[in-house]
DNA sequence: TCGCGATGTATCGCGCCGATACATCGTTAC
DNA sequence: GTAACGATGTATCGGCGCGATACATCGCGA
């Protein structure tokens, strides 16, 4: 999971582990939490061995002044190979139930521009099943077991399933954008600070159940 | 962190393996995926040499008319040592920063009814805190980088950004019920299939994404 | 010039997951 | 009647990824 998102970078530029992190947690920010250097530098090497990517050394222009006092190390920059161009697109196009998990969604979905349109099709559809049917599991606790669970267990639960039910209105929105054609996904210019620019325009009329919400707004 | 989950429902009343990853997954739906049986077993057993829990073992009132043919392996029901007791409150009011991740966050909250308000108070403010910085990050982000970054990977910014400033809301309003001196959170009617029943007049949905999951979540 | 924070590489222990194996029980299907 | 199947139940194993830690360089402001 990780291999994919390195690779995905690397694709773009080479570039050293350091670095590589922080493109990492911007890009899979809303994801998952900044990588760690104990899981970047195992799999780095990873990779290497494996054939994906190589170094590209970094003995900078500079003179050598500086002798190796401490067995000077250096940045070392990692650029993708063929072969792992080769890989990258396969584990693009591999989409196993485990897609469709929250940690392994957002990375296929961070590099959605290099994938093909029946991929991200395919992709979208299998995570919104999988969230209705998380959903689903909310509801029924609410619905059944309400009596038996603290005021705060429940709070919890309606917390669940209206992030749930927002996950899937979302994913129904890019999955009609998809189909309409249109590439990228759609929306107005950004910079705004203003807190929720979501959903506005076109969206809402989306909803494929009767829809439990829409009370509120 | 499994620690203080597993502690905490056998804190309500012994039971098997089985049994408690089942009760975990529902109360803890909302926050991680079900535990992996290679998670609770290794954990359980940790607690036993701890000396937090022990086995209640369950030779079934059945006269011995099943000779351990294959040494025939029962349920094994655990429950709280006194220890364990001690521990459970210890681990319950331990508020530091891990408290405000996502699942430690998640696992606090679901025994919200056994803990003190100040320290519920603690950890709620501690946890806004947190995503309201990771809301910054996303805010930062699409201003400044927005141009250097692909359609999709802004759309997960975005999608990130509106789930960070729910969950801020979110727990503003219970901070607030906090103080207000009403000790469980306010909510109408149960039983109620809505996923958002309004909280007051101001009729807001209460929401927030848990992130990543935290496994994912 | 001294410290400090950002940049940078790397390892270690261990919590937790997913897959797998094995065993029992009740119900449904033939 | 019995075979198949899914739910219940305990347990291990390989490996991914995290958090803590160590070490080194560089630029900048006090």
């Amino acid at each position: 999971m990780l291999d994919l998102a390195i690779l995905g970078l690397l694709h773009e530029s080479p570039m050293h582990g350091y670095e590589l992190r922080k493109q990492l947690s911007t890009k899979l920010g809303a994801i998952r939490a900044a990588i760690s250097y104990g899981s970047l530098y195992p799999t780095l090497r990873r990779l290497q061995t494996a054939g994906w990517i190589t170094e590209a050394g970094e003995t900078p222009a500079g003179d050598a002044d500086v002798p190796p006092l401490t067995s000077r190390r250096g940045r070392v920059v990692y650029k993708i190979t063929a072969e792992g161009k080769e890989r990258f697109q396969d584990l693009l196009a591999q989409v196993g139930p485990e897609a469709y998990e929250d940690a392994a969604f957002g990375v296929h979905f961070a590099f959605f521009s290099r994938t093909d349109v029946d991929i991200r099709l395919r992709i979208l559809e299998g995570r919104r099943r999988k969230v209705e049917e998380r959903r689903e599991g909310f509801r029924e606790v609410l619905a059944r077991a309400a009596e038996r669970l603290d005021a705060y267990t429940l709070e919890l639960q309606r917390h669940g399933l209206d992030a749930a039910d927002r996950e899937v209105r979302w994913l129904e929105e890019l999955i009609a954008n998809e189909r309409s054609g249109r590439t990228p996904p759609p929306r107005g210019a950004e910079g705004e600070l203003r807190p929720s620019p979501r959903t506005t325009d076109s969206a809402r009329p989306l909803t494929a159940r009767p829809g439990p919400d829409d009370s509120a707004e």
